[in-house]
DNA sequence: TTTTATTGATTGAACGTTCAATAAAAAAAT
DNA sequence: ATTTTTTTATTGAACGTTCAATCAATAAAA
């Protein structure tokens, strides 16, 4: 009994590691755009990325790979995007510093799509994966010590630490809330609102240099 | 071929219906708080419960229907943690009830423990399944609009619009920082800041009027 | 006798992973 | 320069597992 098979189309160039890994993780962060991690499966995944399933194996041992990958992914996105704007400062004030941290959260490379959604879906699975957990932590605790360490250039350590952690807590909320919201985040009115907590905090100690972000009032 | 079956223990009573239901959503508390919403399958739920798996579709129609009265359970908790704290208000004014509201999202019947990875997990969850996503926009909807009122009873409706959005980040990114941070949310700094960022916005306005936040610095 | 309450084995669908098959490309051998 | 072998790339069917839902069985209570 001889099973008739045919195996098509096989495309095979040299290379491909780099540009599929690629593929597969952009695919992933739209497949969980458009149905959420739970239904994110590996088939989806793949016919997102224009592949067959076993692929995945592949290149990243499996699923929990992928996801890993992903994850690492946006974490560097967002790093990048905010070392990017510190280095370009002339400006070397407190207030600077923050301002790009700032800046630098919410741009990561596409605040609507994807990346916001896959981001929280990520957020919620860290609280049960070590692995995820693992990652997450150590992202948050250099974003903290980033900021402590310029609000302390200005204030007592007590209180920049809760300068610092009530600007993460900000940042967190809007973007937090951006990705919920249906209309998705509206990156202006979260990076003013921002903006004008930290010129509060700032004012709060006598350091407000720069007003460009008053004049609304 | 007779299968030997014995239809072990089985101890019915009338009137278990409000029992069993409050029993099964507290267990969906403990089991998404112990393995996450992801491997919190109908049998987890059930040992938790004490009861078999198939008591779930008897009393809520599937796992559906328990997870949305799961999340309708945390949100009436929240719901009424702030009424309660409303309306035992003595002082009218704004900064008294914006005050409560802050009190009431940061009591939440258990901030540490089940219900605060269920809320995230639920929060996650709610991006791509509409039942949840109308539970949860409604309950923003009215936090937003309660903030928004009181702050318009001192400031111009652009501003107290803005203010309410800030407020409403600052509390949800805090409790989303202590849902995920391993030692849990510290409550007292929690209110702690969301206060003193409340005081900062009404300050702004010359509406300051209670400085017990403020003997802190 | 009927209703309410509960169990746990069974069922069928869905999912991640594995693997034999296949072939282009590169390397080695002739 | 040609042939052979190895490597890299890819597919999709098959496999085993897991899970939610169903349902016959069972019994206390009405």
């Amino acid at each position: 009994m001889g099973i008739q098979r045919h195996w098509e189309i096989a495309v095979p160039k040299v290379g491909m590691e780099p540009i599929r890994r690629q593929q597969l993780i952009k695919a992933t962060m739209a497949a969980i755009d458009e149905v959420g991690l739970a239904e994110a499966t590996v088939m989806r995944i793949a016919r997102h990325a224009g592949v067959s399933a076993g692929i995945i194996s592949h290149y990243f041992g499996g699923k929990d790979g992928l996801l890993e990958a992903t994850m690492r992914q946006i974490l560097t996105d967002l790093s990048d995007a905010v070392a990017a704007r510190r280095h370009a400062l002339e400006d070397d004030s407190p207030r600077a510093h923050i301002g790009a941290i700032i800046e630098g959260n919410f741009d990561r490379t596409q605040v609507t799509g994807p990346a916001a959604k896959t981001w929280l879906a990520f957020w919620a699975s860290s609280m049960h994966k070590p692995v995820l957990q693992r990652l997450q932590y150590v992202n948050d605790r250099r974003l903290y010590a980033n900021l402590c360490h310029q609000f302390h250039r200005v204030m007592p350590r007590a209180d920049a630490r809760n300068a610092a952690r009530g600007l993460a807590a900000m940042i967190d909320g809007l973007w937090l809330r951006g990705a919920l919201a249906p209309e998705g985040l509206d990156a202006a009115e979260a990076r003013h609102l921002a903006h004008t907590y930290l010129d509060q905090l700032l004012t709060h100690y006598g350091c407000f240099q720069d007003a460009s972000t008053a004049e609304l009032y």
